[in-house]
DNA sequence: GAAGGTATCGAAAACGTTTTCGAGAAGCCG
DNA sequence: CGGCTTCTCGAAAACGTTTTCGATACCTTC
């Protein structure tokens, strides 16, 4: 049993209210009293019970992130980070962050309802957003705090971060035109997540803009986004009659998975292929080739989300409701040099 | 507002006693009352608080994990997986998991006394355990129910479950001994935590076994264990007059890290120089060359921390206190083929 | 028909806080 | 000295549950 407010106002003969406004601060206890219950709750090592303060407050005071995770394990190693970077802006703002999974094949409205329905948390961050996302929906229909890493297709307005997977890609994608490049693939992730589509907007966007064309058998969309799916999109590509001089890869996992396919085949990348990643996973420096990718700030986007949710709860105002941050190209040896240098 | 039971006692002109025990399904309720009381729920859309369950019945129905992270930020991949399957399991018990962040710098007694004083959680779950580890000294004398990933060298006896490192390095090392190696160096985690030193031992005894000499030289110990840590270890080491021509990494990381530093100097990797890591994270196997490791069986891992844990906070006894499970050897590329077939 | 038993319900306390409101004491002023 | 603040404190309600216990009412049984 630990010691509660009741205890230390028998111990000073005071009564509980008085206590409890002594260790609140209020204005009307009496410097010297509220030095007594302030030295008693000391030695008594007193920690107010934060449940009973929720239930008074009817504020959880933690934030909810759910999981949503596949069949064989996730590993996105961004996630750790991503994590880490919510606890740290949470932890700042005096909040818990609860953190639940979400099988893949079960329903994503149902997990999020069990989540805000029972006051478990005051509001939620969602991330991989589909282009169509029921999730989004049901939440606003709710009216419960909620920001998003991600935006959909939707026409539904919500408070969002995101990286301009579009412009990136682009960026990329064109870094590889002016290295003479002609002939350049793209292995894209699954089709309703709303990052692949926005990523291959980019993609064709750089295409189109430098008058090449748009082959269908250069664009390849992978099923899960793992290693073995990048490994196989790439296999395909090269072993096309005419493969690709060039690939662009929607993820650093899957273009681990790209680079070990060249491999196998004896195609040297950042020479006979040049490989462009997503996402900045900190092992990009240390495959081989070290990898060109984009890199993600995903500290910054953790810490921004945080920052909104909290706004959203205490009912201040957003500094900006939609915040769309630039990925950066961290050009390393995968993608090469110019192809006229050869 | 949501809707309590009050409102379906004031709905039906019950009490709100016999509401809460019609939910409950006590005996001393009408099975006709009970079945207004449940379609009466129903259609409300009534969902019990939990703050309000949990203030009455003094049990959180949660447990802690709190992530204690370097100044960079940590990218163990395997650490979404174990994540993973406790959430899995905490949810199969009904229970959640609230995670928290304690950067590396500060107090971690104080961090785990912040959430348990509070009334939190009911649990802790905790890992990456030192070799004298102060939370647990500290868990253990304020009796609070906690489980650990990891042992410690401390005289305290405490529920953990443990991977048995000595035992698979020194398999993995009597492997490379096996392919004639004699020059087989090490690159060991920090030598503060406890897995560092028992996977340590490992290697001097397989060594020993085989009547090989202990060589300071062969045997580094990095900081912190990133990518950059394995990098540099390995490099110092192949920068040696006589370098080995076998290492033991311990931990997939730095192996990555390490996979690049021979790269760099032209020496092939399942040719010139065997490897083995320490983790077997899905990327492993996708390295230049695959990686040989030691499996980590790390969802069985969590899910009997989970199991072990909430068996302690519900006065159940425990199937087994202490708990230790075989890593496996998986033999890829990177260890080469025996050195006389060279 | 009285005694005992059973079925069904409600009142109330409790969990540990916060917060509103009123009460009493003390001080001040005219 | 009466009336007015000002200061300090405590009683009590409230947050939404669970659980104990007592109160009916009805049904047996002799």
């Amino acid at each position: 049993m630990s010691t509660t407010i009741k205890d230390i106002a028998q111990l000073l003969h005071l009564s509980v209210s008085t206590v409890s406004k002594a260790l609140n601060d209020y204005p009307d206890v009496a410097p010297e009293t509220k030095q007594r219950v302030q030295e008693a709750a000391r030695s008594l090592g007193y920690r107010p019970n934060v449940i009973a303060q929720r239930l008074q407050s009817r504020r959880t005071g933690t934030l909810g992130f759910v999981l949503w995770y596949g069949g064989d394990s996730i590993s996105d190693p961004l996630f750790n980070e991503f994590l880490i970077s919510m606890l740290e802006a949470a932890a700042h703002h005096q909040y818990d962050l609860l953190v639940s999974a979400c099988p893949l094949g079960t329903s994503r409205p149902a997990a999020y309802e069990r989540v805000i329905k029972t006051g478990r948390v005051d509001g939620l961050i969602l991330d991989s957003t589909d282009r169509d996302d029921d999730r989004i929906a049901y939440l606003c229909q709710e009216g419960f705090p909620f920001v998003v890493f991600g935006r959909t297709e939707q026409d539904i307005d919500f408070p969002y971060v995101d990286v301009d997977g579009r412009a990136g890609v682009r960026q990329a994608v064109q870094h590889l035109i002016d290295l003479d490049h002609e002939r350049i693939a793209f292995i894209g992730l699954p089709s309703f997540s709303f990052c692949a589509y926005d990523r291959r907007l980019g993609y064709e966007a750089a295409l189109q803009s430098n008058g090449l064309p748009l082959e269908p058998d250069l664009m390849v969309e992978v099923e899960r986004g793992s290693e073995e799916d990048g490994y196989s999109a790439m296999a395909q590509l090269l072993d096309m009659p005419n493969p690709p001089t060039a690939v662009m890869v929607s993820s650093d996992l899957m273009a681990i998975g790209a680079l070990r396919a060249a491999q196998e085949r004896g195609v040297v990348v950042g020479h006979d292929l040049a490989m462009i990643g997503f996402d900045d996973i900190s092992l990009t420096a240390y495959t081989h080739p070290p990898l060109t990718t984009l890199h993600q700030p995903i500290q910054e986007i953790g810490e921004r989300l945080v920052d909104m949710l909290v706004c959203l709860i205490e009912d201040r105002p957003l500094p900006a409701r939609h915040v769309i941050l630039p990925p950066t190209l961290i050009i390393r040896e995968s993608s090469g040099k110019a192809r006229s240098d050869l």
